[in-house]
DNA sequence: ATGAGTATAATTGTATACAATCAAGAACGT
DNA sequence: ACGTTCTTGATTGTATACAATTATACTCAT
């Protein structure tokens, strides 16, 4: 369970800058340059070199030449990512719900049991945790490497909008309700229905992200 | 135009592997180290790291913690990867006609010429760039960035199928039309109906790429 | 002959050293 | 005072050096 497989400084960094650009610790527009961040990260450049190409391959920075400046989610971004995993989540549903296993399926069973629970006790920060693994068990258990491997990132990258997301008590009713009618038409084996549920949730949480993003302009 | 922006070695090592790997120059399985790669390329080991870290990223090879072996192409990724060309193409055509610019129409038309050309030559290497161009074209003409980063890959791990696909005279005739129908539908300002038939045409380019993949086990 | 233990070689992770480029600013001549 | 040129500093690209880990093979004792 708990693998202490010794992580990279790569890894550790890449981790950390990608996540303090999706929070919005590091805004648009500002410039990273190796040598600072070795100073403020204390290693060299070689795996700080490593982690901001990984983030430029994600397009959250660009290389100006002069510096890697930061690029970080726009309301377009938003929206393109809302409308995409629309689509792929959806697929990814269908195909969950046809490779299920008793297994995967009690593994799901727990996941909303969580939900349940961190709801009822109106525990923001572990409901979105629950939240994360809902929508990235029904993903790895697709078991489509494609698939996975375009939404992962996607999820990641709606971090910082699903936490907000989630502070919406009526919106958060709804979102639990409409996992746990994707939940059920997972078990029935209905691959059709799980799609279909799949694609209207990802599209009212794009409603309500958008709408959300706007006010806080 | 000929902009000789010198490209980094990291850069030209990453683009010779993933060519080599998509191509199934390195089939599944090999095991490439970077002493082998500096001794075959001549480089040192940094800027080969790099490029095998983006290959890891695009999940094109896997650190094995002794060697990055290739993963390379499967059926099922073709699969996968079409099935979300159908739907993010779609989109993408859908806002390129909505960005459309009167030079990006003009540049659009000129592919299509290019495309009737070559196919009237039947130069098939030449046809494959031009479709290539079509795709990526359209792709960049959304402006949407996230729309882009998610093809853009996707387009190059599938251009040997595209090529395969293009050796089947009937298959391209059909092709061209479809593509002929998109670039109407764009130019008359038809969102609806370019998303629509370009989700059609990526269905049946699947259709033929699977059914030609299978003939090929 | 076999098994334990150790040495060795292969491989990657990290740090540093060196080279090249580019921009900004200083110095110099007119 | 202004423009030109030279220098210097900042930054990245590449190479190499060093450390740590792991697997393999070899030696030696029984």
């Amino acid at each position: 369970m708990t693998d202490f497989k010794s992580v990279s400084l790569a890894d550790q960094i890449f981790e950390k800058l990608e996540n303090d650009i999706i929070l919005g610790v590091y805004p648009r527009g500002d410039v990273l340059t190796e040598l600072k961040l070795v100073e403020q990260l204390g290693v060299s450049r070689t795996p700080i070199r490593e982690a901001l190409r990984r983030l430029e391959q994600e397009h959250l920075i660009e290389d100006s030449g002069k510096g890697s400046v930061v690029l970080g989610i726009t309301e377009d971004d938003l929206e393109d990512i809302m409308n995409i995993r629309h689509h792929i989540e959806a697929l990814a549903a269908y195909y969950a719900t046809l490779n299920m296993t008793p297994e995967g399926l009690k593994e799901l069973a727990h996941i909303m049991d969580l939900q349940d629970f961190y709801y009822s006790k109106w525990d923001i920060d572990h409901l979105r945790q629950a939240d994360d693994a809902f929508h990235d068990a029904i993903c790895n258990m697709s078991k489509r490497n494609v698939i996975m491997d375009t939404l992962i990132p996607l999820h990641r990258k709606t971090r910082r909008y699903r936490k907000i997301a989630l502070e919406n008590k009526l919106r958060t009713v709804n979102s639990l309700a409409e996992h746990h009618a994707i939940f059920d038409a997972i078990a029935a084996g209905n691959a059709d229905l799980a799609r279909q549920l799949t694609a209207t949730h990802i599209e009212n949480a794009k409603q309500h992200m958008l709408k959300r993003s706007q006010d806080n302009e």
